[in-house]
DNA sequence: AGTTTAATTGTAATCGATTGCATGGATATA
DNA sequence: TATATCCATGCAATCGATTACAATTAAACT
């Protein structure tokens, strides 16, 4: 087991210094431009190769940015993290991948161990609505020596940035397609609104309804968690109202499903009597045989790039002045079976 | 902005040693207990963390592995990686994530700019049928120094541990499955077989047939990249045959995906008319409405677990003898409603 | 020839933590 | 009292690369 050769082994070699080799690696002009060439020879005979360990611990720089995220396992995150590495990846940083599985100590633990492997940055989407209050978090705030990128799932904080959809106008354009489509009692899968973006889509939605002189109905909007069996949950609920809606709002893709399935095992007709429209443009929606699920695209790739571009400009501003950006992308709302009942769109 | 502080600091802060301060951390008995204590709160109080990077510098440990995939927005590699990190996380190591598209040379690129931030083990599921001849690669290979594990799509290379399925079984399982629902002119939507999962695959297909006194038909036989267009195009070019087949047996779950499409759009019944099968078990396969999918699962969490144990096996293997492992897991076939014929079932 | 100037290369400190080998002082033993 | 023993801490090298500040040498100018 050969150690790897440091440039004090070509220095021996050559019967030269260190230093010299190292500026005649980087190409430094001081350097003689024979003494460059030999060097460059030797070190590609010898195999070398820069230990980045020792330029991060000098310069400071390790070159790695840290991303959290709830799950990985899901196309929405998936798709964010590829766009974030093909940003950061030409630049030079590698990806450090952290999952919280929506654990607010894991959120914690993992904030703190990147700060501790000196990322040069963090990029998240929180699991935690209480943020703030996190110890890991306030000591990246208060020596700012981290910067820090929202995604998606963000909190309002004054000088963090943040790549964001407009969840208010997602929300709002799904409920007024439906409204378009002549539903007018229109139910809403609501998730945990301490998190803006599902308080956002919520307020969208109910803002379409005011628009277009509907009453809100309180009863009309159920909690409920991402995953198909819990918009089953939440459909049967609905379907067992005295009067059942005739149409649903889903923050979530998979809720949706989940209502479609119960709805449909129930009797009912998708669309014609109840309009389903989900959110995020998850594969599935597009894949369904019968009817392909009307949803929200988020444009993962995009947020993943835009955080990613954020973060390269905090990174490169060496001015006092910190610069607070807060990217809002607009979210597309994608027309499928599951809420189209006049047939001609 | 302030810089972090470090054990110098604590150590001019006490009037001690920076040697005496980082036994103090570590809980060295040689140190008094006073001073052990005293140093303690005082790092707790200027806000000490240990800086990783001076420590992978002086152990040559830094605790970063890197995994090496195709593409991560595919529920079978993130499935993977997400396995791979709850496994790897408890033991102090951080994953970095890189992702080829399946392009050669930054598979080459990826390999070497790991070994280059001393990542202290690569694990990978190749994307280079013909890796041996890259030069990243055979860096790895030659001076052993990165353990190196494969999972997924590995290449039989002495030395090199891998988790993998049992790829001819699975082949072998579907197959069987579609003789025994009375199938007899079963396709196969096979993939580049310089891979060995994609052979394996084809194998398994192959014996099942010759053990149940079917001919084997080299037309049968399409070569399909894993993606619902291309599986539309292989399913139409079966359609079109004098003959066309009873069955299909997919390679993926995406190009059965389309292939299911072609067929239904062609006029045909599945499975009355023709039995489809999958491979991997993405969640879609589950969520069709009409025709869930026959599917072999690979359980990609349990592989990722796995691969991340054979690492940890390998680094903390302190002999010269160095022991591969080539861990097999028996993937299972999920019957679902694309291929069976008997209701009973 | 004497001195300035420029071109190369070397010296040594630095980044932050660890650790083998002293060292100093206190206590125990003879 | 002299010596052995031990405890707690300090000294200094180390990991590998970078870089301000010399230092050396040769070429150039008066």
């Amino acid at each position: 087991m050969k150690k790897k050769t440091t440039i004090y082994d070509i220095a021996a070699k050559l019967g030269l210094t260190a230093a010299t080799v190292s500026r005649a690696l980087n190409n430094n002009t001081k350097i003689s431009l024979n003494t460059r060439k030999l060097v460059l020879e030797t070190a590609l005979e010898m195999n070398y190769e820069q230990n980045k360990l020792a330029l991060a611990l000098k310069s400071g720089k390790s070159y790695n940015v840290g991303v959290i995220v709830p799950r990985i396992d899901s196309n929405f995150f998936s798709s964010v993290i590829r766009g974030i590495e093909e940003e950061l990846y030409p630049k030079g940083y590698h990806v450090i991948i952290c999952q919280t599985h929506n654990q607010e100590n894991i959120e914690n633990e993992k904030i703190n161990s990147l700060v501790n492997v000196q990322v040069d940055g963090i990029l998240m989407s929180i699991s935690n609505a209480n943020l703030e209050e996190n110890k890991g978090f306030n000591k990246i705030l208060k020596n700012k020596k981290t910067p820090l990128v929202f995604f998606d799932r963000k909190k309002d904080i004054k000088g963090i940035s943040s790549v964001t959809i407009d969840d208010f106008k997602g929300g709002y354009d799904a409920t007024k397609h439906l409204l378009d489509q002549g539903c007018r009692r229109i139910a809403h899968l609501s998730n945990d609104r301490k998190f803006e973006i599902f308080r956002n889509r919520y307020l969208g939605y109910k803002q379409a309804l005011l628009d277009n002189g509907i009453e809100f109905d309180e009863s009309l909007v159920i909690e409920t968690q991402s995953n198909v069996l819990d918009g089953r949950r939440a459909a049967r609920l609905l379907l067992d109202m005295e009067t059942p809606p005739d149409a649903i709002f889903s923050s979530s893709d998979f809720a949706a499903l989940g209502a479609i399935q119960e709805i449909k095992e129930s009797g009912f007709n998708i669309p014609e009597d109840i309009c389903v429209v989900g959110f995020s443009n998850e594969p599935f929606t597009r894949f369904m045989e019968l009817t392909t699920i009307t949803t929200v695209d988020q444009f993962p790739l995009e947020m993943g790039r835009k955080a990613a571009q954020v973060f390269l400009e905090e990174v490169s501003n060496t001015e006092d002045t910190k610069i607070t950006k807060n990217v809002v992308l607009i979210p597309e709302l994608i027309i499928r079976k599951s809420s189209l009942k006049n047939k001609e769109g």
